[in-house]
DNA sequence: ACCTATATTGACCATTTGGTCAACCGGGCG
DNA sequence: CGCCCGGTTGACCAAATGGTCAATATAGGT
């Protein structure tokens, strides 16, 4: 299967896994076309060639980046839990030990957020998926609103699930900084007594 | 009150406040040294002359963002509070209002850290730093500790902290992807009964 | 006025980078 | 075989960048 590909579609993959590496070697800043040609073996010229300029390799690599960091599966194990709160805390959990085995990945996607605030296009990517990702954890926190209103008093669904969002990223963030010493139960331990029994 | 610094150190100074500027709008990436000079209305060259190399200018500028964005200062107002508990939660939230309202500050911070992963030097700094910024919240979460020992079984000091930075930058991240709907009260509120009472 | 140290500049250089182009190669097909 | 076409390369170019340097302006002290 997949052997009978056109022979320029593998070499495009040739160079953006080429392109992969460099990234994660010497940062979006030192991604240079020459440094990915040398990364696959190839002449600078054919990968310009295939992609035609550079910010078209820079966009392909993004695409791959997200589509490998923020796609957010409910598997059926999380979903047979009865109550949208063990829910919840099944998705984090998946969630922060998903990225936090992904350091480079997560890495990568700062990286590009980062450039994203100054270039139209990159940063629309990806605003608009890290929209999708909250999005998917709006549906989550509709019904943990409807299951226990009385804690969630003068709080949107929305407000939830950027909260959640941010509490990824912060995790993703801890894990990259200080990985030796992440560990996720812990951190989930320490936040329930951190916060929780306040009001 | 100083005016009677010497020449070089305003010049110095006007330099590094042009650095500030350029990099809040191309990025780190785009700070260039005749961008510089173009900021300050000097020659290229003069920046050189006073910083040696753009090494120094970066290193001189990742100084003042530093010490602008990561100084932990806990207020009489919050030490006031006999439960450490609630001196947790205003320190928390004197530290959420303060990032989300220098967006600038902080992305450049991040924009440093990312590159510190790959510049031995700029690297050992932010390390230093979050470091110190860590022990502080460390000292809080020590009283935290013994003050409620129930609710943090087999959570360590050293934990809780990196949970409290963590949260701080998933917070400041948040504030930056979205600025208009962050809203600190909310993000409060939402985290405590998202997590809370859970146990 | 002169002299000296500091500040400042424009010209210059080597290197890197994105991008173009003509030439070339190799296999499939008439 | 010869032709053609997608793939591939090295040479080349213009622009930008970090850095150097000699020349010059400027201010302050004598």
């Amino acid at each position: 299967m997949g052997r009978n590909r056109k022979p320029e579609e593998v070499r495009r993959e040739q160079i953006l896994q080429a392109a992969f590496d460099v990234a994660g070697r010497d940062g979006i800043g030192g991604l240079t076309v020459r440094a990915v040609a040398a990364a696959a073996g190839i002449s600078h010229a054919l990968v310009l060639f295939h992609f035609g300029r550079k910010d078209a390799l820079v966009r392909a690599l993004l695409d791959s980046v997200i589509g490998a960091t923020t796609v957010l599966h409910i598997s059926d194990d999380i979903a047979r839990f009865p109550h949208a709160r063990d829910r919840l805390h099944a998705l984090l959990q998946q969630e922060m030990a998903r990225l936090s085995h992904q350091p480079e990945q997560t890495r990568l996607f700062l990286e590009f957020w980062a450039m994203g605030a100054r270039e139209e296009a990159i940063g629309a990517l990806i605003g608009a998926e890290l929209e999708r990702y909250r999005s998917a954890f709006r549906a989550i926190m509709e019904e943990l609103l409807v299951s226990e209103p009385v804690a969630f008093a003068g709080v949107t669904a929305d407000g939830l699930a950027a909260v959640a969002v941010s509490w990824i990223h912060g995790c993703a963030v801890q894990a990259m900084v200080d990985p030796q010493h992440f560990d996720t139960d812990e951190y989930l331990t320490a936040v329930r007594g951190m916060i929780g029994r306040l009001a």
